[in-house]
DNA sequence: GGCAGAAATGTTACCGATAACATTCCTCTT
DNA sequence: AAGAGGAATGTTATCGGTAACATTTCTGCC
């Protein structure tokens, strides 16, 4: 690293104006074959390209926009952050992606860095919800300022800026009904912690989806398992021992299928036969899910499509914009939940 | 989004100089209360942080470094992604990612992209091995006249830059000598592409350990299985649907863990119990390594410790350094080769 | 050969922030 | 009360690149 090469450097060497440089880097038509070649020469020697820093400053865009999530390790937000990258690079924009620690808020500090950065654009994805309904409106408020704010959120969530929706209604309605329909009648939820937007909605949801099918909704039915599969096996293990054996559920929907994973772990563990004696249902369709024993049903949210609309929407953005989109939700039956009539004998 | 807010802006806005305004920003002494908080004031009101373009081309560091490697959804990549932001931004800096499309090689785009960005430095990872040995130290060379450059590589590769190693040799070494050391005498390889570096690389080591302790290395217990489930659920059925039932392998050695799925699945749907009739092991102890049924055994790379030191050496790095380092594996035994009597029976 | 007009190339102000340097304003001290 | 000297603030060149505008060079044509 020897150094910074400039377009100063460039015209030096090639003995033309800092102008001429630009011509040929950006391909303009008005320069003699003959010097085209002799810059050309020089760019290619020294490995020139403009500073984007510079364009920047003198251009007004970044070309570049800002993914915010809790964290890439999380297979979800990866396929977000994966479908938005491409679709961003399909239209000439890069991403920067940011991640906030420990499910944190949308922090003083992280609105700075993404106005410092004249980012073109922010998407915020998941649990940001658990910033405090006002100081979550001031960021976004000053962010706006700035640049054109999207945000991947549960239907109803009041935001000041695009709005792309994950279904969360069909996904607690799908697999809830996927039992019911299998002969279930005893029905929990694991997952999540309700403190945070996306999880309760969530519960909500699966609860008024009960109630619309006048199945018991037994607050012991309804317990936090964090999102790992950790989280899982406890949810289960808590869940059933607190329960005399008769109330067991029949059937479990899982806050998404790492969840889903720890609590089949724990399921075979307390001597269960899966999908006999328990169905379970779990959430995002991850590629593992046909490789679980049994294989998991799962709904898919189809985050990278969801992705992929933020980033046109970004990009399109005009001032004050804040339409809301949504893509519904799809159930993928595998083995978990087995046939009905295998069910109904519990009863 | 109004628009951008200039430091003129709040400079004319506060009644002040420009200079006083970077004073208040920057937190200079040098500035009377009262002026502090008149210029504090305006700052708020208009969400003021100054470009990091601007201060870029002004100051000559963007506090940025960029990590290459081919998708984030693969998890391996993604744990290296994570450990890579967090130290970086411990010190100040932080990440761009970048993603190569299907393996692809060091592009002549991506290149130019990193020089446009002037990061302070780039971390490759991953199968970028695939670029042409000439075509990859060309690429290199360029971007080292701009930033320093370091690969998480294999022990052995001859790069022009610092190199953070992979402890490849163990990683084959410790599965076949667990196995061996449970009284498996038939060990079979599956996994990777052997076009890549890092696969055959892989799968030399193999051979090589097998040799070492006097077992077969037969061809037909080495075979290709991609990177994904569904490439161990073929390499598995691939292999043994070729071999008389006699001679199939006792123990797998897969690539990664997510192959070790697919040929989990794969075995069960041939009828084998596991452990007892075959012992697998996968590689990375991914988090669903205790969920798989038996609980997987697996070696870690310690990826996250790589990306850290990677990262670290970026941040001090002079021109021309080309150290190198190594983390060692460590095997994590769990249930998937179960205790050695029940094989013996096999042999 | 000279000139119009197009083509090629050069000159320069500007983008936003910073820091070195210059200037103005205070506050003591004697 | 004057002046030294430090504190507070202002002025401006600079970073790398771009584009509008200015200038030079090259054509072709009569």
């Amino acid at each position: 690293m020897s150094g910074k090469v400039t377009i100063y450097d460039i015209a030096r060497e090639a003995g033309v104006s800092t102008a001429t440089v630009t011509r040929v880097v950006r391909g303009d038509a008005n320069v003699r074959a003959s010097t085209r070649e002799k810059v050309q020469r020089v760019i290619d020697a020294y490995a020139y390209t403009p500073s984007a820093s510079a364009q920047h400053l003198e251009g007004g865009r970044t070309k570049t926009l800002a993914v915010v999530l809790t964290t890439v390790t999380n297979l979800y937000f990866t396929r977000i952050y994966d479908a938005a990258y491409w679709e961003a690079e399909a239209n000439g924009y890069s991403v920067r992606l940011f991640q906030t620690k420990d499910n944190a808020p949308i922090s003083r500090e992280l609105v700075d860095t993404l106005i410092r950065q004249r980012v073109d654009g922010v998407l915020f994805v998941g649990s940001i919800w658990s910033t405090d309904r006002r100081d979550l409106n001031e960021a976004l408020e000053k962010l706006r300022l700035y640049m054109p704010v999207a945000a991947i959120c549960p239907p109803g969530v009041q935001l000041n800026c695009i709005r792309i929706h994950s279904d969360l209604v069909n996904c607690s309605r799908l697999p809830v009904r996927h039992l019911h329909a299998l002969g279930h009648r005893r029905i929990a939820f694991i997952g999540g912690s309700m403190q945070t937007k996306d999880s309760s909605k969530r519960g909500e949801n699966f609860l008024e989806e009960l109630r619309a099918l006048d199945l018991p909704d037994d607050p012991a039915y309804h317990v936090d398992a964090g999102y790992d599969a950790e989280g899982g096996e406890r949810a289960v293990l808590r869940m059933l021992s607190g329960l005399d054996r008769r109330r067991w559920p029949t059937g479990i929907v899982a806050f998404n299928d790492t969840v889903a994973l720890g609590a089949i772990k724990q399921l075979k563990q307390m001597g269960l036969h899966l999908p006999e004696d328990m169905a379970i249902i779990g959430c995002d369709n991850q590629f593992f899910c046909p490789y679980t024993d049994p294989p998991l049903t799962s709904v898919d949210l189809h985050p990278e499509e969801l992705a992929t609309s933020a980033v046109r929407e970004l990009l399109v953005a005009r001032e004050g914009t804040a339409i809301s989109i949504m893509r519904e939700s799809t159930l993928i039956v595998r083995e978990s939940c087995g046939a009905a009539l295998s069910y109904r004998k519990l009863d």
